[in-house]
DNA sequence: GTGAAAGCGCTAACAA
DNA sequence: TTGTTAGCGCTTTCAC
């Protein structure tokens, strides 16, 4: 059907509102006014606008549109590291759904933790003149030479902070629950404790793992640092990394995951292992930030510290709209999401 | 440091290619043709403008250029139904992926499976002039009226037929997977077998059912309609049919999801069975479309029919580049993905 | 090699 | 209430 459509035809042209003017048998400005609301309208004409609108099947131009002074482009530019993570699928479900809220629509780019990724993306949605912009930012420590970029457009970052900015920011509370997950294990009685994250790269990973350590030593223990290890590309590095501990002469009773694609990769290598013949009771505990489902089915331990990435999608954008509005003005705030409830 | 910068004081004025030209004492054609590659410009004036564009931290109006006749806007509309799906995260990765290869952007919604919120996503996607589009349909049997709206612009649909329109299609084989999970069940003797999934309005578990019932007429066998449910609102319809089934007088010995999350609520219902003291060897085993990380760690038996989102969505965008590129041309193709290996 | 002029589609300001 | 004019930022003629 669609191929003997006229409007598909090769070369067709696309109807503006000047087309839309001429069946209609008005002015331009007729058709803007009516498509605007219909102030100062005749109800005629507005009819026959309309008429003439689906007609055309017109469309007006955005583009045009939001070269006029005083228009908004209603975009949101939002950048994430990595769209397959159900941890930032569901941070970007959450933005969106407060951007649709609001009637905007979502430049959404991933950038797989890199900096200079991040840099073309923030630039391109800079040059769509996007009214705000909701960041995670890149694990690199790079400097974000994109910040001086931003003018007067506002943006949020949100998981990470960023570090050589000031900037609206909303974090999980990472030091309350890598307290709880320390406590958990030294409760229990581990003493011999692994920790697997970015340390050095993101500061989520930083914060849970120094309030951790600090929980530990505050017990007289400490992380042996053969046991803390970087973790770049998330699962295969983990899945290296906690084979690399189970085959030490002294194994550790517990690893610590900092994210969930870091659990998916040790307990990738926990399956490798049963499939050889392992025993469960060998393997150490593993406690999981962020979110894995039905862990509760695993046949291994593992204790899941949830957090809330659709929440934390959500407050980001609306933290965005109040700049956007104009409710808040000023310094830059941060904000916290409260911890997962315990369970 | 940000509140201090000058080009963030409020009403700061977004800097233009004429404030540009000012700056390096040319006019604003240079400036334009050295941004341009610098053809025919004076080495030392392309110089002066280069120092200028960062001095002033010039960006390119996006939307004026897409102003010009014969200029493309580089945004490639995407619609899917759940960002939080990691399959469809997976998905928007893959066709990220391609898109950035050939440096366009992506403007992406998630439709939640609802018709008027796909026709709006993809209204707005045509007001913004995109290249072209990738569509998830919603599964609803709607009609889909945003068809005729396309004029020109290339579309790839993926996943999920669309009934009413002929369009470039991307599927998975749906229906000889459907016949592997049918046949290997039939093989280990069960005859009893519930069906979990959007019948109706999904193309994809259609194709998934019907496959799977052939191979049971085959063998002499049907399915028993009372366990064959529709499921809308995936995880907790699939938990709240599996209930049902597993209280029936003769429960099913095997469940087959026809999606991910679907599973995910067999599962979660599973979970609270044995949490209540069920055992194992009597749950259903499950049958899984799509994909479940860590399926080989779970106390219950799930067998998994992976398939590859990022291969669909790989494949989706180098089908829309082929039509954009001019290198198909005429009438629209289907393309199926191979079926997942033989585990 | 460079710039002036025109115009893309739209809407705010002004005139009728 | 309606239309005419001007101009948003950019690039493509067309002169020089």
């Amino acid at each position: 059907m669609r191929a003997h459509d006229d409007a598909s035809a090769a070369g067709a042209h696309i109807p503006t509102q000047k087309d839309v003017a001429r069946l209609a048998g008005v002015s331009a400005v007729t058709v803007s006014r009516t498509l605007a609301g219909g102030k100062n309208v005749r109800p005629d004409l507005q009819q026959r606008v309309i008429d003439a609108v689906r007609q055309l099947d017109y469309l007006p131009n955005e583009n045009a549109r939001n070269l006029r002074p005083g228009q908004q482009s209603g975009l949101i530019g939002v950048s994430i590291t990595n769209l397959s993570n159900p941890f930032y699928g569901t941070f970007a479900l959450g933005v969106e759904e407060v951007v649709n809220e609001r009637g905007r629509y979502m430049l959404l780019g991933s950038t797989a933790e890199s900096a200079s990724r991040e840099t073309d993306l923030i630039g391109n949605f800079m040059s769509r003149r996007v009214e705000g912009l909701i960041v995670i930012p890149a694990g690199e420590p790079a400097p974000r030479r994109w910040v001086h970029r931003l003018g007067s457009v506002p943006i949020v970052v949100a998981a990470r902070r960023l570090a050589d900015a000031e900037v609206d920011t909303v974090l999980m509370d990472d030091a309350e629950t890598g307290r709880r997950v320390a406590a958990d294990l030294v409760r229990e009685g581990h003493r011999r404790i692994a920790f697997l994250g970015n340390i050095v790269t993101v500061s989520a990973h930083r914060d849970r793992y120094e309030a951790a350590l600090a929980v530990l030593q505050a017990a007289g223990l400490d992380f042996d640092q053969r046991l803390v290890r970087g973790v770049t590309n998330d699962v295969p590095d983990a899945a290296a990394h906690t084979r690399a501990f189970l085959d030490l002469a002294h194994p550790p009773t517990a690893i610590i995951g900092a994210n969930n694609r870091i659990t998916v990769g040790i307990l990738s290598e926990y399956s490798a292992r049963l499939a050889a013949g392992a025993a469960v009771e060998d393997l150490p505990v593993v406690a999981a930030f962020d979110q894995l489902e039905l862990s509760e089915l695993l046949r291994v331990p593992v204790r899941v510290y949830a957090s809330d990435p659709r929440g934390l999608g959500r407050t980001a954008a609306r933290m965005l709209f109040e700049r956007l509005d104009g409710e808040v003005t000023g310094a830059p705030r941060a904000a916290v999401l409260p911890p997962p409830p315990v369970e």
